[in-house]
RNA sequence: GGCGUUAUAGCUCAGUUGGUUAGAGCGAACGACUCAUAAUCGUUAGGUCCCUGGUUCAAGUCCAGGUAACGCCA
């Protein structure tokens, strides 16, 4: 049985991701994880909220709540979502875990140890109304360059320009407004990637499967400009992790907590040990997911995200686990995302533009949302959400094709055979024509499955389904009733077989619409077919069934015109 | 400005290491069927593979130079 350690990039804490965060990361991972339980491999899935940061601690303020508070909250909120989509999580964590906070302390500690880490002194806004250190992008003042007085300390919006703060012309707080600003001196550490620059060159190199999006992204930042530079990891703000060396205080750090980019995918690690705490197991559990001296060497470590997170995965965080000069499992496969763009511009989270998980599930269930963004997920380059391409996608394959097909066979039985599985007689040359057709196919699904080609494996699975329509549409059993009631008995029987095929190979796209299929057929466990002319035979002679609801409703002109109108501007609040 | 990705049918996309007549789904037209959510199945029509030049017996595929869209620039 095969290991497989999956994890999603972590969503940010303040607010509600869209449906671009979700295609790019946290869907295709469950697919993928509920893909490998499915085949009886071994899986733990971890996600968790991204908590730290002046984000974080603006968005506590503008909620009018402490920021630990409002953590808390939307912690609760994006798991209820996330939920919602069925997303399969073992644990979904959160980075601001006690597990977290030793686990960065203690890499900061190994890093020193190792000489990897260097103090730098830099100079940094700090606002004395906000009483609080200002990030570049915090700052607003007018562009020496070209007038703009909305400019921000790291670039000019208007003539994209890069900036420094002090740089501006009446610099403010974007906070609070204050011009009450003063440029102080203050000491951070850096995370001296550089020093492993070439032995993270030879490690990305010998990814010859990823796709070519990651390496491509982790190649330019190794060898652009001056090759690979070396990262701030402290900053000057009150939430977050405190610097420490290990478990000993860090001096001349005093009050500062380590950066966000730095503790995040960390909690990849610390999240396997707080599902243990959940779990009431113990470390060594968890160790053996991710120490290869404690277990995890025949584990199989699969990171989902998208694009703009490659540097992190590929070279910062690697940088991180080699630096420590311990065992810690690394990324196998890193398999990235493009971005889903909106009816011709990008979903926003700070302009609130496009779809938002929460407001999806309003409209529909999670099954219709699941199949449409992982059949157009963007692999090969940025994809479009439009919603007549929604409604066509989700009528034809979902309804019309799938739907329709468990509809038609079981209401078909009911009215010839009652709602029990017809006998008849034994399948003859056309069954056995398809069963060998679905055989070749269902090998090429799971190849795609397990290559984690997301869009191929859809439109696999959509082929197999037409195998039953079209099945049906040969055989023809309402005019073999006529004549021959017992090959019609037969066909039937196989037609509902196929159903249950179905159920069980469409459980990672649609989970619910598969545990509606398997309820109505009356069938206790899904289990990954392996020969398909037995598995077609499980559903016997006398075994009752009931005809189902309509499995997937389909999306009307009028619902389509009025969603189309309701998300076309920005989101209130 | 630097770098990266992308450009193939009306739409969304496949096209391994260069090798006959460039593929799929949707949409369209026509036909078949009437079990089913007016669903299904079949057939057909649609392409200057962004442009220019080059390498080669042979280029959608490789090389050079353009053009356009999108993204990243810590």
């Amino acid at each position: 049985m095969a290991r497989h350690l999956i994890t999603s990039a972590i969503p940010y804490i303040n607010g509600i991701k869209h449906l671009g965060n979700l295609v790019g990361s946290q869907l295709p991972a469950d697919l993928f994880a509920r893909y490998q339980r499915a085949r009886g491999n071994e899986v733990l899935f971890l996600c968790a909220t991204d908590e730290h940061g002046t984000p974080a601690e603006l968005a506590a303020a503008k909620a009018g709540k402490p920021v630990a508070e409002y953590c808390a909250e939307m912690h609760a909120v994006q798991a209820e979502i996330a939920r919602g989509f069925r997303l399969s999580f073992d644990h979904f964590g959160r980075s601001s875990s006690r597990q977290n906070h030793a686990l960065t302390q203690h890499f900061a500690g190994r890093l020193a140890e190792a000489g990897l880490i260097s103090e730098v002194s830099e100079k940094q806004v700090y606002s004395h109304a906000d009483a609080r250190f200002l990030p570049d992008r915090y700052i607003e003042g007018t562009c020496p360059n070209c007038g703009y007085d909305k400019a921000r300390g790291d670039q000019c919006e208007n003539c994209t320009k890069q900036l420094d703060p002090t740089d501006l012309i009446d610099a403010r707080s974007a906070i609070s407004g204050s011009t009450d600003l003063e440029v102080r001196e203050t000491k951070h550490l850096y995370l001296r990637q550089s020093a492993l620059k070439d032995e993270l060159d030879a490690w990305i190199e010998s990814k010859t499967d990823w796709p070519v999006l990651t390496t491509s992204i982790a190649k330019k930042w190794l060898h652009d400009g001056d090759g690979l530079r070396d990262r701030g990891i402290t900053r000057d703000l009150d939430w977050g992790i405190p610097v420490r060396k290990g478990t000993e205080d860090w001096p001349g750090m005093e009050g500062k907590v380590f950066y966000v980019w730095f503790d995040a995918p960390i909690e990849y690690i610390a999240c396997a040990g707080e599902w243990a705490e959940t779990h009431e197991l113990d470390d060594t559990d968890w160790h053996r997911w991710w120490r290869t001296d404690k277990g995890a060497d025949d584990v199989r470590y699969t990171q989902f995200m998208g694009k703009d997170n490659v540097p992190f995965h590929t070279l910062s965080f690697p940088a991180t686990l080699i630096g420590s000069g311990e065992p810690w499992k690394m990324v196998d496969h890193l398999k990235s995302f493009n971005y889903l763009n909106y009816d011709g511009g990008q979903f926003s989270t700070s302009q609130g533009r496009g779809i938002f998980m929460d407001q999806a599930l309003e409209l529909l269930p999670a099954d219709y949302w699941r199949w449409w963004l992982l059949s157009h997920a963007p692999e090969s380059s940025d994809s479009e959400f439009t919603w007549e391409n929604f409604q066509g996608s989700v009528n034809k394959d979902l309804a019309d094709v799938l739907g329709n097909f468990v509809s038609r066979i079981t209401k078909f039985c009911r009215s010839k055979f009652g709602e029990f599985v017809p006998g008849g007689s034994p399948y003859g040359p056309a069954e056995d024509a398809l069963i060998a057709d679905l055989s070749v196919r269902i090998e090429r699904y799971a190849t795609q499955m397990d290559a984690m080609e997301v869009r191929k494996s859809a439109q696999e699975l959509r082929a197999i389904w037409v195998c039953g329509n079209e099945y049906l549409q040969s055989v023809a059993p309402w005019t073999t009733y006529k004549t021959d009631p017992d090959t019609a008995a037969m066909q039937t029987r196989l037609g509902l077989n196929l159903a249950h095929l179905f159920a069980v190979l469409s459980a990672p796209f649609l989970p619910d619409a598969s545990t509606k299929i398997l309820g109505s057929l009356k069938i206790k466990e899904a289990i990954w077919p392996k020969d398909q002319s037995v598995f077609l035979s499980q559903l016997a002679k006398g075994h009752a069934f009931e005809v189902p609801d309509v499995l997937f409703a389909k999306v009307t002109d009028e619902q389509c015109d009025e969603w189309k109108a309701r998300f076309s501007g920005v989101r209130e609040n």
